[in-house]
DNA sequence: CCCAATTACTTTACTAGTGAAGTATATTCG
DNA sequence: CGAATATACTTCACTAGTAAAGTAATTGGG
């Protein structure tokens, strides 16, 4: 083991415990939403821009590599609040088919800018030289431990 | 904003996310420990090591960046567990003093091995020519969302 | 075609964190 | 000294995740 691994596992810990910490304060003040919360959303989005129909809540915990156990509860919260609804999918109707409401339009119109902030100050502190081989240490990291 | 630091945020996230999955898995089959209690014990012995007296919880809880109702929690956990136990400060009687019990020494024991394999694991991922920029960029992103 | 297996989601019981407000015990300063 | 302030911890109500076991709907092989 060399010296810089040592408590590598530690730091990537507490560096994203920290950043999450900060955006999450950040969205909160701006737009009222977590940052787990604005990650649900933007996932919608993304997969409604993308699909004719909205993501099952299967899919979305796919993507963010939740279990589906993680999705029932958000999407309640998340429909409390009145930022996605859902609907049977009529050809499963095991499947809920996720949408924005209108209000959750606008909640992910107000997280644009503090989040955009964050990543901006995740730039500068990395260091744009260094920005790259950092994204790809994360996708490796992602690629090794995402598949079991 | 450049193309690798879209959604950088995301990634340190998710993958954060899904190595700590892993490592829970490993820990608990190993030593019936979770990452974050592994992380408290870890904690309390470098500190009895380096001082006299046991760390207060409020010592702990800054080296991992928790708050101290976390610590609270926690404490109590590996208490019941009779992997730590604690005594008042005879000199502030606000303040609990932390020491590990023999089974806290020997679950610590037991951790050391799964977790360095999830050390290599992430050394291995990351790709030695990359390990000290990576760590680096950790460094500097805990520096700048560390103190608010 | 139908029944066994799979799938999409739910429920439960748990760990682990946050922030705000509260309780004792120090500490400091007029 | 003693009152105000600060500190160490606790409590409360909440979000957010896990894993395991359960329910209903769908699908695939004999």
């Amino acid at each position: 083991m060399t010296a810089a691994s040592l408590r590598l596992y530690a730091r990537l810990q507490s560096a994203a415990h920290l950043v999450k910490k900060a955006a999450d304060r950040a969205l909160i003040d701006a737009a009222d939403v977590t940052t787990a919360q604005a990650a649900v959303l933007a996932v919608v989005a993304a997969e409604e821009k993308a699909a004719a129909t909205g993501p099952t809540q299967k899919t979305v915990a796919g993507a963010l590599a939740l279990n589906e156990s993680a999705m029932t509860a958000m999407v309640a919260r998340l429909t409390a609040l009145r930022y996605l609804k859902r609907e049977r999918d009529p050809d499963d109707r095991r499947a809920w088919r996720l949408s924005l409401t209108p209000q959750g339009e606008t909640a992910i119109a107000r997280i644009r800018k503090p989040f955009g902030d964050i990543n901006a100050q995740i730039e500068t502190a990395l260091g744009t030289d260094n920005l790259e081989g950092f994204a790809a240490g994360l996708s490796e990291l992602s690629q090794t431990f995402g598949e079991g």
